[in-house]
DNA sequence: CTGGTCATTTTTTTT
DNA sequence: AAATGACCAG
């Protein structure tokens, strides 16, 4: 067990005093780099080290990833044979409340069962209700809709209340979209993201009953990334927190990046007000980056005006300065990176592992990624959604979410003819008429094709099959052998449970045929999408049942009921629909990790490239209008160079193609902001000249310069990506040559235009006819 | 009913 | 550039 010296060793003032708080409100202002999950893991085991009951702690996070560190690192502190210790509750807001909904549905007054809907799921969800009302889609789109009820929602007001607030026009007519579709969630038994932390609190303020029990269960409240929750995490937290004021809250204002999906900062700026009692703790101290590093990022954040001032400092050595790369375009700019990545893995032998690009926009990683699978640097795109948004992914979860929940029409709508089995849309139009005329759901018409007028024969025996597919799965539930899971306490290795689930995973992928559909067509695309839903099989296998439900067990030990395969497949689902980007970074990868900057909040790594520092991109254009938007946007910036811990690279490409339009960029503000004694800058967008206007034919095709003599040093070895195909063009493609386009076919190379932008040719086309085509872009190959 | 082509659109960030 | 949605020919 350790001892409580042991839990204050190596702490300074201020860490050892936020660590000794017991009891009463504690406000943690924790700036980036200053030990906040040693401090706050360690005063949990210091809580649990003064005779308090795990059970009686709970932890909230916004990641599952921040969850499950915070677990283990408190595991480690805390001694294995203290009885009880797995009562300790750390979860996701989201996941908690998921949970508390479950086990309190019937009070919620939803579905046990219900389905948790994503972006995807709720925009489809919102088109129909647009739909329904009639809002023509050409004055109103599903997301600006889908906004303006998430707002709300955030702010606890649901369709009634809005509707009841609603004055003008404009607000009118979303009333009666958000009133549509909370009537197709709730027919549906599905709940969106927003609902999860809107139900639950709801269920807290109006049941008496429910909040005193899970106030005496929930004795102790952390709330980790306090800046970022929103109205409704708000009053969660206080709700469980007004019987004891026992919540401790951690956060940093200077890293609020969420306003834009509801997080007040005020939550946290208010706090003491709020507690007039608590106790502020200010850590300001950085024990992670260099001197010049946090020196640029303490100025960068001085620019914002509404803040509270925090000092902040190292007593790391000053180290070296960051580096603001002018490029040329964003190949070169991506090139820059790998370059200098691939110089500090060589000279200074740190880990691909500790290295990390981040960007304010997804649609940045593609060029990033080319640059780095050419010049062979391992890397790692942190999208966690992104396997679970392919088509087949989707199609496939799909047909779960209608096994576990007939109700759910989103899904069924989306896999009644995927893949084609002859339930079109005519068929199902007929069907929905009728279920619309008799009052009876979808799956309830569904199941009497034959009564309803206009559908054919073929269409009945079709849906005849569908159904029985679904009953043949459904059943599994009731087959014993496939449900019993080893033990309520889970945890080990292989369980009844899973292999069930994997099996009905199995059955999915082949029974649907989804697998048969891909197994036709023999593209490479095809082929990967059946290596998805082979992935996705084994997953399920991996699949452990939660070992703590949080509610029921008080007891250590408790004996919970084996949980059933539809408690499996309930569960698998949730903990796929909760996944977040920055569960996604992985440590043990040997990678370099791709992602943005949001994402990347509360990592670390030695060395970081923050790509497009431009005006529009980094402050992005849709915020930059507003004051208040404008300083998240900074606090972004600051978030991103305060993950670096040695080495810190801002790039900007002074071209860049958007939306397919190659446009010149403008600077980002904030590199002007930047303390210019303590930052290098390097302009290499001017060496193009020498580039453009070179001659290109003979002078530089041999070597792998294309800039000729006129690039520096450091430029010349700059060509990773542009050896592939910008920079080598007049080599690839001479005049006269004949090339295959994947679309215009057999084509001859008629002239090449060299231009700084990238090369064009002209190629005559056998079909097409003649075209011009930019080389970079146009995925040509040399035929001999 | 299916599969293709053409036209239109693109919220930045995410639980 | 890419992804959707509408429309039209088999």
């Amino acid at each position: 067990m350790n001892t409580p010296s042991e839990l204050f060793s190596d702490l300074t003032e201020a860490q050892k005093k936020a660590v000794a708080h017991l009891d009463g409100p504690l406000l943690v202002l924790a700036g980036p780099g200053s030990g906040k999950t040693t401090v706050v893991t360690r005063r949990i085991a210091n809580l649990i080290a003064n005779g308090i009951p795990p059970w009686q702690i709970l932890a909230l996070t916004f990641t599952n990833k921040a969850a499950g560190e915070m677990r283990g690192r408190i595991d480690k502190l805390v001694s294995e044979d203290l009885p009880g210790r797995r009562g300790l509750t750390v979860a996701t807001f989201h996941s908690f409340c998921v949970r508390l909904l479950r086990h309190y549905a019937s009070e919620a007054g939803i579905n046990e069962r219900f389905t948790i809907y994503d972006a995807a799921d709720q925009r489809d969800a919102i088109k129909q209700a647009m739909k329904e009302v009639d809002l023509s889609s050409s004055n109103w789109t599903p997301a600006s809709i889908g906004a303006a009820i998430s707002n709300a929602k955030n702010l606890l007001m649901n369709a009634d209340a809005y509707t009841k607030a609603a004055g003008d026009f404009y607000t009118r007519s979303i009333a009666r979209a958000f009133v549509a579709y909370e009537r197709i969630l709730k027919a549906n038994d599905a709940l969106d993201f927003d609902d999860l932390l809107l139900f639950t609190a709801n269920l807290l303020r109006s049941r008496q009953e429910v909040r005193k029990e899970l106030q005496a269960r929930f004795q102790y409240l952390l709330i980790d990334e306090y800046q970022d929750t929103n109205h409704a995490q708000f009053i969660i937290a206080h709700s469980l927190a007004s019987a004891h004021s026992n919540i401790c809250v951690v956060g940093d204002p200077d890293q609020a990046i969420y306003g834009w999906r509801g997080a007040d900062i005020r939550n946290i700026l208010e706090f003491e007000g709020q507690y007039p009692e608590a106790i502020t703790i200010a850590l300001g101290q950085n024990f992670r980056s260099t001197g010049h590093i946090v020196a640029v990022a303490a100025a960068l954040i001085s620019n914002n005006k509404r803040r509270k001032e925090k000092k902040l400092f190292t007593r790391l050595p000053e180290g070296d300065k960051p580096v603001v790369i002018i490029c040329q375009d964003e190949h070169h700019e991506a090139g820059q990176i790998v370059e200098e990545f691939r110089k500090r893995h060589e000279e200074d032998d740190i880990a691909w592992k500790d290295m990390a690009v981040l960007y304010r926009v997804n649609s940045l990683s593609r060029v990033l990624e080319e640059a780095f699978r050419d010049s062979h640097v391992p890397y790692v795109i942190a999208r966690g959604t992104a396997f679970y948004d392919r088509k087949e992914i989707k199609d496939a979860l799909a047909y779960l979410r209608f096994t576990a929940n007939p109700n759910d029409e989103v899904s069924l709508r989306r896999i009644i003819n995927t893949p084609t089995r002859g339930i079109g849309k005519t068929t199902l139009d007929r069907i929905e008429m009728y279920a619309l005329r008799n009052q009876i759901r979808l799956v309830e018409a569904l199941r009497e094709p034959s009564r309803v007028e206009g559908v054919s024969a073929r269409a009945v025996t079709a849906i005849g099959k569908f159904n029985s597919m679904f009953d043949s799965w459904r059943s599994m539930n009731g087959n014993s052998s496939l449900i019993a899971i080893s033990g309520g306490t889970g945890g080990t290795g292989e369980t009844g449970g899973a292999g069930g689930l994997a099996e009905l995973m199995d059955r999915v992928v082949r029974e649907s045929g989804l697998e048969a559909m891909y197994k036709k067509s023999r593209t490479d695309e095809d082929f990967e999408r059946l290596e998805n839903l082979g992935e996705l099989v084994s997953a399920a296998a991996d699949f452990v049942f939660p070992a703590n439900d949080g509610f029921e067990d008080e007891a250590e030990g408790a004996n919970l009921p084996d949980p059933t395969l539809l408690d499996m497949l309930s569960a698998y689902l949730e903990s796929v629909a909760l996944v977040s980007d920055a569960d996604m970074v992985d440590p043990a990868n040997g990678a370099v990790t791709l992602m943005t900057l949001h994402a990347a909040k509360g990592l670390e790594f030695n060395v970081v490239a923050i790509a497009g520092l431009e005006q529009g991109l980094l402050p992005h254009q849709r915020a930059a209008q507003a004051e208040a938007e404008l300083e998240e946007e900074r606090r972004l910036c600051f978030v991103g160079i305060t993950r670096a811990r040695r080495h810190l690279l801002l790039t900007q490409a002074t071209v860049r193609t958007h939306r397919g339009l190659r446009e010149r960029t403008i600077e980002s503000q904030f590199i002007g902001e930047l303390p210019c004694e303590a930052i290098i800058t390097l302009d290499k967008a001017g060496v193009d000249d020498a580039y453009v206007y070179g001659d290109g034919s003979g002078g530089d095709s041999g070597g792998g310069d294309p800039f000729g003599e006129g690039g520096d040093k450091d430029f010349g070895s700059w060509s990773p990506r542009g050896a592939g195909r910008g920079g080598r063009d007049d080599n690839e493609f001479p005049v006269g040559c004949r090339v295959m386009h994947p679309k215009f076919g057999l084509g001859l190379v008629e002239s090449i235009t060299r231009r700084p932008a990238g090369s064009s040719a002209r190629v005559k086309f056998t079909r097409a006819g003649t075209k011009t085509l930019i080389l970079e872009y146009a995925k040509l190959h040399r035929v001999e």
